[in-house]
DNA sequence: CCGCATCCACCACGATACTG
DNA sequence: CAGTATCGTGGTGGATGCGG
């Protein structure tokens, strides 16, 4: 049975709201941040430690892109040395879900699309 | 409770794993077009046409990649004029639900999001 | 009708250095 | 510790024109 009720709704204006949000959500951290952030508050640090390969830059502009959508809030405590902690929002949390499928399919299907790459490759370079 | 469990799954090897996959259907209109072809065999100027906004060259960059992902699959018809199809492979079909439930998740929040990036413009600038 | 080739603009991203 | 500032680059993607 197709599911092509529910892409209707989706698909409804063409596309555009699921571009809307896909355009915020598909860079190159934003999901990586926020299953990280599933494990409750974490400080600056915590998070550029546990995501190997982002640039301080990156989590900067990642954390303030999702504190701006309303995704992650921001904590920060007047001390010395400063300490700022991130924790998602209800609204955030409610991304994990479906964050989790996307990442789940990932997992299961990583291997055969790397040999569908490698099969196309010999066959058309 | 927590679904932090299964982010660990995901995050195992610090992201590397979905960043992989996500650094192919994350760009800007490979779910789109996935969640197009749930309709089922569709020919390049149905697609286009179903996809306000895009290019004829970025259409067709697109259902490359996924063919050589092995998420669609390509029929060339020798007629003339030409008649090339285009449909989702078990792989592709597998991809739909995960990808719905993101659009779901869109389409349920983008006023929220909205609210906040005005709210926070506001604040902020 | 399908889609490739070419050219080009933009910006996402990284590296590096500096600051409260 | 948690950023900001600046610069440089590659790649994504849009416009246009041609070709089978």
């Amino acid at each position: 049975m197709s599911q092509y009720e529910h892409t209707c709704l989706i698909r409804g204006d063409g596309g555009r709201t699921i571009r809307a949000v896909l355009d915020r959500i598909c860079d190159k951290w934003t999901l990586l941040i926020v299953t990280t952030l599933d494990q409750g508050r974490l400080r600056f640090g915590d998070l550029h430690r546990q995501t190997p390969g982002i640039s301080q830059r990156m989590l900067t502009l990642t954390l303030r892109n999702l504190e701006r959508d309303g995704l992650v809030s921001r904590t920060v405590y007047a001390e010395v040395p400063p300490r700022v902690e991130y924790e998602l929002t209800p609204m955030g949390r409610s991304l994990i879900a479906p964050a989790l499928a996307l990442g789940r399919w990932a997992m299961d299907h990583i291997d055969e699309i790397e040999a569908s790459r490698a099969a196309y490759g010999e066959r058309a370079g």
